[in-house]
DNA sequence: TCCACTACCTAGCGATACTATGTACCAGTA
DNA sequence: TACTGGTACATAGTATCGCTAGGTAGTGGA
């Protein structure tokens, strides 16, 4: 991963992986091949199971163990309320910081 | 300052500063003040003068040390042509990732 | 003399993504 | 049986970066 991807995703991981749960709970093994789906082909596993034992400790989602005819039991993350709000703020966040960067980017040229 | 904005600074604050540079070199001092201006009021001074350090051990912009009537000497920072490089390949990365973040946006409502 | 503004700098901290590695379950196959 | 590969989760250690909380120094005005 370069390095410049690995800072910026830094805050904005999180909110990736909140916005990927909305409506469809999804587990750890089934986020990390989403994301890779969506082009963030670099994403470490690890990364992503870190993440979620993040944001379950934040309550930001509830978990349910379900058995898989592949492997072990999977971890079903689901966003729940809290998690909700989160994602709220985070896009609030993120349309600030879009905003002036694409000012910039204007300006720049 | 929030825990999501200050986590989705790492990475573009760099950026940030860069693009601010390009055209027209500028100081601490004043880096700092053009941040608050364009809506980042919560950026800590020390913040700015730690990554303008980076920038320049990284080889990005070239330092000129000119004398204030105001004050201590100010050194003014200019964007090289490996800054520009890098400015480059950051606005790269930034087009990819909001990109991705536009179609996540579009698809959670 | 004291304060405010200008201007720069740094040590220590917290949060986060990455590296590298380990564990475990199952199916196919040699 | 033994091996391989895919599925699925977990974590210890590391590096980076922004923030906190200070400090130093020059100038001018109350």
């Amino acid at each position: 991963m370069g390095r410049q991807m690995t800072e910026m995703l830094k805050g904005t991981l999180e909110g990736i992986v909140l916005a990927l749960l909305t409506g469809k709970p999804a587990y750890g093994y089934e986020i990390t091949t989403l994301l890779r789906g969506q082009g963030f082909t670099e994403i470490a596993e690890g990364t992503v199971y870190a993440l979620l034992v993040r944001i379950e400790q934040k309550g930001l989602v509830d978990v349910e163990k379900r058995p898989s005819e592949k492997g072990p039991p999977r971890k079903v993350y689901s966003l729940n309320e809290q998690g909700e709000k989160e994602l709220d703020e985070f896009w609030n966040t993120w349309s600030f910081l879009s905003e002036r960067l694409e000012q910039l980017r204007k300006a720049g040229k």
